[in-house]
DNA sequence: GTGGCGTGGCTTTTT
DNA sequence: GCCACGCCAC
């Protein structure tokens, strides 16, 4: 491919930064200033002009969707598809290299990925065999406590007990059992995917060695998400010869609660020598009275590296803010604005604080006879349906899996109760052994009742049937629902819910085939599309049909709509209530500047004076973040 | 062992 | 206001 026509679409800055020397790279790149392009056509002009060759290449980006992005966006670039190059997220990454040495690693062959339901239930499981009262012992905090730890790095065994903290000490024993049952069912989740990762390369000359000579060019999206476990696995892996080149915003960072650090910017600055930072300040995405109202409002943060954005287009129409009465009426507007609206649907996005402001907007939507879209909520490979027989294909696979023979043991009922499996429990417990472990050994010496004896049985057979099919994915799911008889377990619970689960069933074996056709590795095809579920949690895409997009503003980040409805602009919603102080005020302000630099020609800004939450009407102040944008570049309506 | 009723508590979310 | 979970009655 000819270099001038990669270059010749980039601005000045873009170019610095896609030709920069070989030294560590940091673009600051501001809201629609051409991130993702400069990332792609850095790749690409290393490969087009044979610097390197994709094999020695890594990009790492945060979300499954920005990862098939980039590695489509690199592929039309080059000539031919870039062979060997690795694209993926993060916890994708860790996962093919758990996959690849899962000795090292020191996990069996078929070892199971655990979500985060998944996760919670089993830290539950843990708390009763304690004994714990979960009450005292909330189960989300412990799962927030365990994954904050792994997040940075730290496992039970770095973890000092204090004298004086009790509930410190509680939480590294639960921590500590936690780990051991992981390791005994042969499971890891998100958290241990990274860790585990960073400390097989660690502990391992050889592989580490192999990898440091292999990606000599790693590649960083969005890197003011990432964690301390991130960047330590970054910072190996570059070790003294990789070229990083990362690209960032941080008034984009809206990620901190779930461990990200902003401050990894700095430190890659100290740790690595001969960083080179490059900032993108044209924005190519909105009208100029967007982008001031963006930078205004942004300004009133004080923890900023700093930059000014600035666009060539046109000033643009005023930002328009909206008081409503209540929440019905904020919708009822939104609504009456978008049958106005004459561009495509699909190009317009209502943006929210808390996932719970969608349900107004969808009824009205729906009366109304707009179609619409909400992302977020239950993704499909989380429904309760679509868990379930993932369970019993993981149990057919990795029996010591814990987590999946909770979850189906009695699923459909089969007359195995609590009393049964608490046995069962503790039994595991005392022998370190798993569930399924023990269920062998108490049928071999009648130690249960006839009744209960048989049913687990039964259970067992089954699952022992469906490991034995050797069927294409498509009709091992088809067998495997009939042979649990889930049909008849969900119509228990009303036809028309179950027609829908049903109906997913039968679109999870199509998604099944589906893989298994792209599928080209010599592992358990059954093994791979587990993982994939997993790790994909199965948002849909809907490019295809013009619908309204509904989202709260954390998944609007990396998207861009010609119209952005910004709803529920009051004090104690957003900012939220719970994110006053001064930290987590900055946050909230990059929130909302995040969703004002989603819009391209039109952003309404509502508020309401009133809101029905928690069961009762309250009465609602403007968002200090209204205030906050200077009055001649709004312009009020009243209807 | 299973189904029904009552109480609490409640951001954000990707993998 | 709603959902999830725990406890209690069959």
């Amino acid at each position: 491919m000819d270099i001038s026509k990669l270059t010749k679409q980039l601005n000045k800055e873009q170019l610095t930064a896609v030709t920069a020397s070989l030294e560590h790279i940091l673009v600051l790149a501001g809201a629609g200033s051409g991130k993702t392009r400069c990332l792609t056509y850095r790749i690409a002009w290393l490969i087009t002009t044979g610097q390197t060759n994709p094999h020695n290449i890594l990009a790492v980006t945060f979300t499954n969707k920005a990862a098939n992005e980039m590695r489509s966006r690199i592929d039309s670039l080059l000539d031919e598809p870039a062979k060997g190059l690795w694209v993926g997220t993060f916890h994708g990454i860790a996962h093919r290299f758990l996959r690849t040495h899962w000795q090292d690693a020191k996990l069996s062959q078929s070892f199971q990925i655990l979500d985060s339901n998944d996760q919670l239930r089993s830290i539950k499981r843990l708390l009763k065999a304690l004994g714990a009262d979960e009450k005292v012992y909330s189960p989300q905090k412990i799962q927030n406590f365990i994954n904050s730890q792994k997040d940075e790095g730290l496992r039970a065994k770095n973890l000092t007990a204090d004298e004086n903290d009790v509930w410190l000490n509680q939480m590294i024993e639960i921590y500590q059992n936690y780990e051991e049952n992981c390791q005994r069912s042969d499971v890891v989740d998100f958290g241990e995917l990274l860790l585990r990762c960073y400390e097989t390369l660690r502990d391992n000359p050889h592989l580490l060695e192999y990898y440091q000579q292999r990606f000599q060019f790693i590649h960083v999206d969005e890197f003011q998400d990432t964690n301390n476990i991130q960047y330590k696995w970054l910072q190996l892996l570059a070790g003294t010869t990789g070229k990083l080149f990362v690209v960032f915003d941080d008034d984009q960072s809206i990620y901190s609660w779930r461990g990200a650090k902003v401050q990894n910017i700095q430190h890659l600055q100290q740790d690595f020598t001969d960083t080179k930072l490059i900032k993108l300040e044209q924005n190519y995405r909105s009208t100029s009275k967007i982008l001031n109202a963006a930078n205004v409002l942004i300004a009133n943060n004080t923890d900023r590296l700093g930059k000014n954005l600035w666009t060539e287009h046109t000033i643009g129409e005023p930002i328009t803010l909206y008081r409503a009465y209540s929440e019905v009426d904020e919708a009822w507007f939104v609504t009456e604005q978008i049958l106005n609206w004459q561009g495509k649907k699909r190009e317009v996005a209502i943006l929210y604080r808390t996932t719970a402001q969608s349900r107004q907007f969808e009824e009205i939507l729906l009366q109304k006879n707009i179609p619409y879209r909400i992302y977020g909520g239950l993704r499909f490979y989380e429904r309760l349906e679509i868990k379930d027989i993932l369970a019993y294909l993981r149990l057919s696979l990795n029996r010591n899996d814990d987590t999946a023979f909770e979850r189906v043991v009695n699923t459909p009922k089969r007359g195995i109760g609590e009393r049964t499996v608490v046995m069962l429990r503790s039994e595991a417990r005392q022998q370190k052994i798993s569930l399924w472990q023990v269920s062998v050994n108490i049928l071999a010496n009648d130690k249960l009742k006839k009744r209960a004896a048989s049913s687990l049985h039964g259970f067992m057979t089954l699952v022992k049937n469906i490991a034995k099919l050797n069927l294409p994915l498509r009709e091992l799911i088809e067998q495997a629902v009939i042979d649990i008889n889930l049909v008849e377990h969900y119509q228990k619970s009303g036809k028309e819910e179950a027609q829908g689960r049903l109906e997913n069933l039968a679109e999870l074996a199509n998604a099944a085939h589906q893989f298994e056709q792209q599928y080209n590795s010599n592992a358990s095809v059954l093994n791979g599309f587990l993982d994939h579920a997993a790790l994909e949690s199965g948002e849909k895409q809907s490019k295809s049909s013009d619908c309204v997009q509904l989202m709260t503003l954390h998944s609007a980040k990396g998207l861009e709509f010609e119209v952005v409805f910004l709803c529920g602009l009051e004090e104690e919603l957003f900012p939220h209530k719970n994110s006053l102080d001064d930290f987590n005020l900055e946050e909230e302000r990059r929130l909302c500047y995040v969703g004002i630099t989603r819009a391209r020609r039109f952003l309404y800004l509502c508020h309401s004076n009133s809101r029905f939450r928690y069961g009762e009407r309250s009465i609602c102040k403007p968002s200090r973040f209204i205030e906050e944008i200077p009055k001649e570049l709004i312009n009020k309506v009243r209807l």
